[in-house]
This record gives C-alpha cells, sequence and structure tokens, in this order.
DNA sequence: AAATATTTTTAGCTATATCTAAATAAATAT
DNA sequence: ATATTTATTTAGATATAGCTAAAAATATTT
C-alpha cells in the first residue's frame, strides 16, 4: 500500500488525534488539525478507507487500522529521525526543525532510512524527547516520569521538559542538563523537595522541586 | 518567483539540454528527457513562459532566461550537495544516489541547504565530478582536462572520469585513486604516454597513457 | 511551389487535492 | 416528539499535471 504525500499527512493527523490507535476521531477534529475544510475532510477519509488504513463510516467518524497505524508509524520515524539529524548534525535549534522535517519526511528511500539511522547512532528520542519508532512501528516508549517523581538512588535519562519556554531552556543548557543526559539521583530533600543530580556520571546538579517537576526522564 | 517540483524539474531539465543556457530547446526534446508526452510539455512552456523563467515563442522552442538560469542552478546547487551527504556521510555508491536526490532538492528551506553545505565543508564537486554551484549560482567550473594533456610538476584534483565502468572503477579504488584526491604529475614517459602521478602527496602511482586520459582532472 | 512529413499546439478528458454552497444526517433543546 | 442546532456529506468549482486525438504550423521532399 502506497499513499500520496497529502495522504500520509493525513493519516499522520488521524494517529495523532486518535491517541496512538485507541479513539475514534471525528471529521471536523481532523479539519482542525490539517487546517482545511470538513468537505475536504470527507473526500479524504473516503479514499482512506477505500486504501483501508482507516475504517470509515460515515457520520460516525474514523479508526485508524493496524495497517494504517504501521503506516503512521513509519512517516513518524522519519520526521523524529530527521529532527535529530537536524539539530544534532546541523546544529537547527529545537523550535526550527518541525517544518523542514515536515517536507524530509515524504521521500521515499528505505535504504535513507536505514543508513541515516545508522548514522545518527540509532537515536530512540527526538529533540524534543520523543520516541522513535523501530523499522517495524514498535514504540519502546518506557514510561516517562518527572524528575521529582524518582527516588534516590534511581538512574535515568532525560527525554523531554514540560516547560520549553526560552527561560527554562537557557537555565538548563547553563547547568549542563539536555536531552539526552544520563542522570542519577544522589539526593532528595524531604523539606521542600530539592533533589542532588548526578549528570553524566560527572556534574552534580542542586535543583528545586519546580525544576525537577519540569524535566521528564525514563529509568534505566 | 517560486515554481512548483514539477515546474522545476522541467527548468533544471531545460537548462541542461540548452547546454547551461546558450542554445534553444524544442519541444520535442523536453518531452524526451521528461519522459512525457509533447502535448504536456506545450502546457507546462506556457506556464514557464508566464512566470517569465523561459522566453518561449509557439512553435519556435524555448530560451532559458536569466532568472531561469538562476533558479535551475539552486536547485542543481541542492542536487548535488545531497549527493555529497549521501556518499560521503551515508555510504551511498555512486550509482544509488541520483534518485534520491532528485527527491531532496525540492526541499525548500535555505537555511538547511547553507547548513548541509557549511557541514559537508563547501564542496565544490559532487561525487560524479561536476562542479556544484555556489548560493549566488556561480560555477566556478575550472576547466577540466584528462591526466594525460597534464605536463609535468603541474598540480591538481580528480574530479572525474571519462569511463565510468565498474571495472574501471574497481581500478582506480584498488590503486588509491579517487574524485577529490590530489595528484601532481611526476613523470611522463614520451615513447608511450605512461605517467608517474603523486597522490595526497603520499603514494606514488604509475599509469598507462589509456588509463590516464579516462580520469579528468582540475589544474591548481 | 506544391505535396508530404514532422513537429507542435489545442481541445477535451482524467486524477488529485483543494474550495464554497447546498443538502442531509445526527445530536441537542424545547 | 418536534424543532433547532451542529456536524457531515454531496454537488459542483478550481488548479496542477498528466494523457489522447485532432488540428495547425513548420520543415522537408520532390
Amino acid at each position: 500500500m502506497t499513499l500520496t504525500t497529502a495522504e500520509e499527512n493525513y493519516l499522520k493527523a488521524i494517529y495523532h488525534l486518535s491517541d496512538g490507535a485507541t479513539k475514534s476521531v471525528s471529521t471536523n477534529d481532523v479539519a482542525a488539525e490539517m487546517k482545511t475544510k470538513p468537505a475536504s475532510v470527507s473526500d479524504m477519509l473516503r479514499k482512506l478507507g477505500d486504501k483501508e488504513v482507516i475504517e470509515y463510516r460515515k457520520y460516525y467518524g474514523v479508526n485508524i487500522t493496524e495497517e494504517g497505524k504501521k503506516l503512521a508509524l513509519q512517516t513518524i520515524r522519519k520526521h523524529r529521525l530527521w529532527e535529530v539529524f537536524l539539530v544534532e548534525k546541523l546544529q537547527f535549534a529545537w523550535d526550527e526543525v518541525h517544518e523542514v522535517a515536515e517536507e524530509l519526511e515524504h521521500i521515499q528511500s528505505p535504504l535513507l532510512i536505514q543508513r541515516l539511522d545508522s548514522y545518527l547512532n540509532f537515536p530512540k528520542f527526538d529533540p524534543h524527547g520523543d520516541p522513535i519508532p523501530d523499522e517495524y512501528g514498535d514504540v519502546r516508549a518506557r514510561p516517562r516520569l518527572a524528575l521529582n517523581e524518582m527516588e534516590v538512588d534511581q538512574s535515568g535519562q532525560i527525554v523531554a521538559v514540560k516547560d520549553s519556554s526560552a527561560a527554562f531552556l537557557k537555565y538548563l543548557d547553563k547547568v549542563g542538563a539536555y536531552i539526552g543526559a544520563r542522570i542519577k539521583v544522589l539526593d532528595k530533600v524531604e523539606f521542600d523537595g530539592s533533589m542532588e543530580i548526578l549528570v553524566d556520571q560527572k556534574k552534580t546538579l542542586f535543583m528545586s522541586k519546580d525544576v525537577a517537576a519540569n524535566i521528564l526522564a525514563i529509568q534505566s
């Protein structure tokens, strides 16, 4: 099953709106997400239904099929790998990558994606901390938890931030925390919830509970 | 002036067919190059004429304009930079890059190309030895000459091969010659035209006139 | 210079992806 | 349970990019 660029974009939107293929999605929601008119969406849903990537019952919204989920995850995989490339290799900022990745994700070449993945050292998360599905569409999305929820002696890796304001990112950069950093909780003060964190097995970092609550990590 | 992907491809074809904007090009030639029908080409020529990237006189073929030349060179620049990326960074083979680069060249992001250029260290030639235009469309295509036309003590850089058969490429690889290699002519035997070449200031290479005639270099 | 051949264009059709306006189905309120 | 509102679909346009078949212009032969 091959999809056009437009179909791929719609399918991706439906996948996102359906919260990873669980709930069903309305025509209006898709129109809002895609910034098109409901009439255009109806048309596209019929097409995607014919291709059996969604289950479409007129007037009752759509559910993504297993096949559709697989295709959507492939597109998401490509998008996120390109984001990693743009940030790590071409020095793009977090907020500059989305639009370009939106174009790059539609390049058709399995070899290209395979090689890119390898070149980037098989990253598991994109620069925003979102997980990158593997080539079979599996997302090994280990549950993310805020740093303040971790216990003393637990180790993990920073994968995202809740607050992505310039001020907060600047602060993180200054203290040497970053997406991908390996961390370990050295101490947790019961009184105010502030924490002592070991970063990359060398730097020690003190942070308030407020800061810790805005940093997301996976346990390892 | 912005062009669609299809328009960009036609313009590139016209640029190539017109031998770098000199001669005029017929509808049939464009149709052959683009693998479409002359009727489709007529339509497209009218559009490109309206956008003033070509000068179109019905029944008399087209000439590319200065504006069109600039745009075509930008597309060519992007194509060739991506080819360098695919070969140097993602280990693609020479003959695997064209189709993917054909897709990548249409990504619209000046920043992306600027950064890619810098990341690749401002290459002047693509993996086939074709020159990469700069961001103003200037092609500093220093004249290429066959190795056997160079004189003793002259230095240069290998930029292309005439014979790109697998056998010849294999041979070159084996003896340590490659696109981009810096070379110097150490000796030239008058009797049979065979040559002694210094490669990258370390390896010395003996080659027959036949081989030398199939290697293209620029002088430095 | 007229006839023939070739090239190019036009006219009309198809498919994708969008739109607006009108019609219809479903959901909500009275 | 009927009326009203909201959501969705259908019908009929538009633009791009392709096609075939027929018409027209140019080029080549005789």
